[in-house]
DNA sequence: GTATAGTAAGTGTGATCACACTTGTGGGTG
DNA sequence: CACCCACAAGTGTGATCACACTTACTATAC
């Protein structure tokens, strides 16, 4: 079962559908940021040039091209003798380095977000967070997962620091494929609901200090769930399922 | 005169030294990182594949990831037709938007350091406060901007997370081609380094608070002096050095 | 002098190849 | 059963090539 998802995960990606004017290397970066940020990809994968060239029906140089930005953004690392690219395995104490960037960053964006946010940012995260709220019923980890990032990365992005807002996709890069992982912490839904409703409801009344408040607490509550996991063994690092597998030529 | 400066700089790039256990494309990583951290590149500056790779005595090939790996760094840009990898140019806007981020990040990380910081640590910092004081007599500027990231990266490496160094240096390799610049604004320096024997006794005295503020000082002092270099024009923007030339076969 | 066209040189991109090394698997032996 | 060895398959790395497009330069015409 864990295979067929993750099967089904890969599926989602290729082939890749060329675009004009743009290169294959930034449409195969794009792919795998996206698969990265949104939890598609999980801690210990890695990533086989070959095999992704054949299932996105490209050559590997578009493909080590687009590896080599994920590993300068953070989203990948250089594992073992040979130095294929994967997915990183974080310790705890990655785990809180990253949470306290973070709450340094994500804090300081959402308050000079709030400076300036306008009426149609506020409807389109209203939206995220509305398609958030539906997911969390209906248990669907997925569509909460791609719009968890779309509520915190709308709020963010109306900081328009551009640079601000690249140094913060690299942190969720890093934090992406963890992610899956924390919804088997069986408060984590609900307790991030909360903080997303806090912020939210911040945003609408314009309060900079609760809004950073709410940010904060749910990247601490985030944090909280991983190291949970991380306790628990339940890290979901994954077997190598990018790599071809020796018999099934 | 200014063409032969910079011919220097790239001189002092090649031919790459191979060395056992490390690739090539690392090894071309590390050069050219280096000198964007120290300013040896300008903004502006478009950075060519086959130029590189013959300067350094290599194919394209290790010359192409290593430029891809700077490009997720945010060290270098997609620019023009031709897609050529260039040094940034910053706007006022983004010199602010880094600004900030310096300030969070490096603040952060400095008092973090200074928790735990140790003799042998403290007399490393000592010995490049040391040569920057020297240089800044003599007017070394190179070996003054070597020695200011010294001075900086070892406090912030202090503090142990790996992580947020590697935000805190991917910050540094968009502001490092710009230090060549501040120098030309008359107090720059010394303000610099009136910081710097701050940010150095406070470590000394193990006193956080001003520590964090010596250094957020001179975060605020550097923006200052770029942006006026930027009113004045004097950003040294280079033209393609990198770049072959049409007339020189 | 300016504008235009043509050409040469330069740019990165993607494809392909060969190689060195690593990893995985199966068989044999103690 | 554990260990070792041989071999096959997989891994990335670096080299080279051809191509499309861009940029720079020169010559010509007005």
């Amino acid at each position: 079962m864990s295979e067929s998802i993750q099967g089904n995960g890969w599926a989602r990606l290729g082939p890749l559908l060329l675009q004009e004017g743009a290169t294959a290397q930034s449409l195969v970066y794009e792919k795998l940021r996206h698969a990265l940020i949104s939890g598609h990809l999980r801690p210990g994968e890695e990533i086989s040039l070959r095999k992704v060239a054949s299932i996105l029906n490209v050559s590997v140089t578009p493909v080590r091209e687009a590896l080599r930005r994920l590993e300068g953004d953070g989203g990948l690392e250089v594992f073992g003798g040979n130095r294929v690219l994967r997915v990183p395995i974080l310790t705890d104490a990655e785990l809180m380095d990253i949470r306290d960037i973070r709450i340094n960053l994500e804090g300081f964006a959402a308050v000079q977000a709030i400076k300036q946010i306008g009426s149609s940012q506020m409807r389109v995260i209203e939206n995220a967070y509305g398609l958030m709220e539906i997911a969390a019923e209906n248990g669907d980890v997925d569509t909460y997962l791609e719009n968890n990032w779309r509520f915190h990365s709308l709020i963010y992005r109306a900081a328009d620091r551009p640079i601000l807002m690249s140094q913060i996709e690299g942190l969720w890069l890093r934090v992406g494929p963890l992610f899956h992982a924390t919804v088997a912490v069986p408060t984590h839904l609900n307790q991030s609901m909360v903080s997303h409703t806090a912020a939210l409801q911040a945003l609408r009344d314009r309060d900079p200090v609760a809004l950073q408040e709410a940010i904060v607490r749910d990247i601490h509550e985030a944090a909280s769930a991983l190291q949970q996991t991380l306790i628990n063994g339940e890290t979901e690092v994954e077997r190598p399922v990018l790599r071809s597998k020796r018999n099934n030529k």
